[in-house]
DNA sequence: TCGGCGGAGTATACGGTGTAAACTCGACCG
DNA sequence: CGGTCGAGTTTACACCGTATACTCCGCCGA
């Protein structure tokens, strides 16, 4: 990246892969429009040239973030596959940007950036003989919970460690306290529950279901 | 409510539904410590005598808006139905307070005013047959689902009616420029789907799935 | 009846935020 | 070589969360 000269000057795409940056690091919380400039090596007022506010800066990190899901993906012919391989797609992306995610879960379907994904699942649907309606349906049902999953899963992280450590330390968990004794218990266990395999779990659940509705 | 007097001072539960319903109507970031006081008839920093910070007075906003979950939902013996329920319960919350969903999509199991409702599907999913593990991670896809599936409704909502009207006036969405025009064609249809038709859709999706793992 | 005490609410202040408006100043063009 | 134009800066404002110090009323013991 050649320095910040006359004769390279800002561009917004240097601002929004560095915007991007500050939100990896140090969360959406953490992207100011002063630490931005600093980080650019510029006052806050100079971004002002080349984004209108705020919002449309954290609207193209958003889109720079969906940016990341290549174009087309190899098609299987077999739709749970490729369904299944979207899934993990997006859950890749939700795991490299975490701090996005509160972003990307707002995202709506007429925004060009969410648009282009999403018209690859429905292909995908498409092909498999779901009706159109079917489809659309369809594509919220797994759209939702991709998000849904990704969301619990980085925001209860950080939980389930500090709950691992109060395990270990044999401290009590007053959450818990009144609950029904014997479903209670099973609670702690979600501190051991493999991400991966929920995940994988939850697209079974989904793809089977999905596969119901087709045969119907 | 009696008025604000020496004898009927400030209440922290006076304090969290004023705040609930400053989110309601003005949402998250209209709820500011001085507008809260004032929507009190007291100064900002009154409030820091009942709320160390603004992170516990969100907390704890959440935690009201949770506790409109009933103690117990009468078991119908049906697991499945019992299940469409609850989903059915959740979703009427965040429509009735659909300014908290950032709140609630951040909620993890840790939290005590979280666990409660959590052990009521965890209770039903065990008497149903699961499994401990396999109960879980079930617990994990339907909450993830539902949250997904009210963020992305409540979220799609307004961009729906603004395509609606652009749909309406003719005008030509570029969203969809440059895109599978079979596919795309079908985007704009989202704007006609019924919300309620999409999340039963969903629901059934999910049932059938959690069927098909239970069956195995 | 009085005095002081404690606690509810206030006043003030500080560093931070987004951003509007005016300004500077260097590189290019005629 | 002088004017212009545009990238970046400066200054300013209203608002934010909150630390600290203050005021002042109503109760309690004497």
């Amino acid at each position: 990246m050649p320095p910040l000269t006359r004769r390279h000057p800002l561009t917004r795409e240097r601002i929004f892969d560095a915007a991007l940056a500050v939100v990896d690091r140090d969360g959406l919380e953490g992207l100011t429009m002063r630490r931005l400039g600093a980080e650019l090596g510029v006052e806050a007022m100079a971004l002002y040239r080349y984004v209108p506010n705020k919002e449309a800066l954290l609207d193209a990190v958003l889109e720079r973030v969906l940016s990341e899901i290549p174009a087309e993906l190899p098609t299987t012919g077999d739709w749970r596959a490729d369904i299944r391989g979207m899934f993990r797609i997006f859950l890749g992306l939700m795991r490299r940007h975490p701090r996005t995610i509160p972003l990307l879960s707002q995202m709506v379907l007429t925004d060009p950036a969410v648009a282009r994904p999403a018209t690859l699942v429905l292909a995908v649907l498409k092909q498999a003989g779901f009706a159109p309606l079917d489809a659309l349906q369809a594509l919220a049902t797994v759209t939702s919970a991709v998000v849904g999953f990704a969301l619990s899963e980085v925001g209860t992280a950080e939980a389930c460690a500090a709950l691992r450590e109060r395990i270990a330390t044999g401290e009590p968990l007053e959450a818990l306290a009144g609950l029904d004794p014997v479903v209670a218990a099973l609670v702690p266990q979600l501190a051991d529950l493999d991400p991966d395999a929920t995940f994988e779990y939850g697209i079974d659940v989904i793809l089977s279901g999905l596969e119901t509705k087709l045969g119907r």
